[in-house]
DNA sequence: CCTTTGTATAGACATAGCCTATAACCACAG
DNA sequence: CTGTGGTTATAGGCTATGTCTATACAAAGG
């Protein structure tokens, strides 16, 4: 058994199929057929079954192949605390982003990032918070960026910044003849959330149920998925959402008239890192940082924040 | 990198000694030392310091040993569930088990199970609770023979059998000439107990602490690491101790006279295995499990007990 | 300065892994 | 029943890698 054996069993159940498997893993057909099935007879283990098209594993395969993995990202953290021993900025960087943090963030720091560091690999995913630590946990990704993660114990969290909270309100509503609103002056009703799943879409209930007066459960209530549709949504068929302040900044200036600031204090997030305190890549993970931290402008004023 | 030459560097870190090293991988030296020399080039890391004597391994190396030892243990999972699959009752068994229990459990079972399964090499280490609950997270040992271990999230624990408690008492003492005594009744300032760290000793603590007549730091008081070198106290100096039902029906003809019975409830320990709730070796424990239950005595009674 | 102890290097050999070419298998169309 | 396309397995040759023996080199001790 060797660790090559491990990629090509792991590879071929991702690809189901000999040929592709073998281009994923640069050898030819052949080669991969003829190692697979010898480590089937080292260990004595039929661990596809070639009768089906396209090829399974045998339940016993399913067992090898996910302790193949385990084994082949154990590997991967060795040559990676060799690497950053070495100060060696190369490598791959597996970022998880959430999606209302996603849209704004990304433009401004990835051509930043790739160009001071051209020898890493950025792979970024959009995933919800959930999802992120599931996958940090699982070791498929490097480093999370969130709003307030849940407080873990086998992971860490880096804070980077915060942003303030703006309502965007329609002109049909009361709210916009105000210069600032309260949390409490926002009719439920008339309130555009995200759909479930995102933090945000917690954060603001959160805020707004403070009030308690939403009785939930009355008329027409769309979730959307972006927040670029909820302002759409706001500026066709009226009422108000709430937007994070790096989408506010990424406003058009026709749009930023119906942006209304919250009065003191003011209700923010706090957009952080979240990393497996295992993580070895601690060397990439702070150029990532430094680099989103140089790149957003310096947001929070000094007054007063409700963080959520 | 393959785990070959993972190996060797573990090897060589455990010896510090290349020739040792080399004899404990079954190869020469030479070719342990190009293999060290040819993965500290592909890392770009010396692992070793060669310039001290004996050898020590690097800052860097010491990292890079202990990401290899993880990784080996990996390796063998996975050649260990093929293994079990194939029903293949070989391998090796790293058992634990706690000095109360190891000196009358083990000549029960041993030789039944090395002569039934001839192909299962058995290791066998004696150290307290404790220290079995650490290896057996870290993965040094397949399974534990303890007294009511701790509920650990990561352990499972299969019961064995329960036995007895038993007072073995001098002469000299009031209780000699009791048929059935009760716990209350011990003196505290005679009775002979093991020294700490044994969860026997705590459990006798606790059966006699409901008591409460335990002055503590009184006079002199031996603490021994053996239940037969407090017997030899009590037939030489006086006294009481307390012993476990298997350690009883191993004593003489002679020395059952000082033996003394509890009265009901009697005071009793579950004995059981725990492992690592991961383990792929259950088919082998099984037999283990098997074993023991088929060679220890029926113990328990009917009557009502007091397990601790 | 030579011996002892320990590690590194050199050169030879076997083999493991890879390649190309091709056989074998299977489903399906004609 | 047979040919064809898609897929995996086998064969034979080449190269790189891991291993060995023999020996050089280095450091410490008498």
């Amino acid at each position: 058994m060797n660790i090559q054996q491990l990629e090509y069993i792991v590879a071929l159940d991702q690809h189901r199929h000999f040929v592709q498997a073998a281009e994923h893993c640069f050898v030819t057909q052949p080669t991969l057929s003829m190692m697979i099935k010898k480590l089937e007879e080292e260990l004595n283990v039929k661990i596809f079954d070639r009768t089906k098209q396209p090829i399974v594993p045998t339940a016993i395969g399913r067992q090898l192949i996910d302790q193949a993995r385990v084994l082949l990202r154990e590997a991967r953290r060795l040559e990676e605390m060799a690497k950053q021993y070495n100060g060696d900025l190369s490598g791959e960087l597996h970022i998880g982003v959430i999606p209302t943090i996603a849209s704004y963030l990304l433009p401004a720091f990835v051509q930043s990032f790739i160009q001071e560091h051209p020898a890493i690999r950025l792979r970024v995913s959009e995933m919800i918070t959930e999802r992120i630590i599931r996958e940090l946990k699982m070791g498929n990704l490097d480093v999370g960026i969130v709003a307030s993660a849940a407080d873990e114990a086998t992971l860490r969290e880096i804070p980077l910044y915060r942003e303030r909270f703006f309502a965007f309100v329609s002109e049909a509503t009361a709210l916009f003849d105000k210069q600032y609103i309260l949390p409490t002056e926002i009719d439920p009703n008339e309130l555009w959330l995200l759909e479930e799943g995102h933090c945000f879409r917690t954060q603001i209930q959160s805020l707004c149920e403070l009030s308690k007066n939403s009785p939930s459960g009355n008329s027409f209530q769309y979730r959307s998925g972006s927040i670029e549709t909820l302002i759409r949504m706001v500026e066709r068929s009226g009422g108000v959402t709430i937007i994070p302040e790096l989408a506010m900044l990424d406003l058009s200036e026709d749009r930023k008239k119906f942006i209304r600031s919250f009065q003191a204090p003011v209700p923010a997030r706090e957009v952080g890192l979240v990393v497996n305190r295992e993580q070895v890549k601690m060397h990439l993970i702070d150029l990532l940082r430094s680099t989103i931290q140089r790149v957003v402008p310096h947001l929070p004023s000094d007054e007063a924040l409700q963080v959520l």
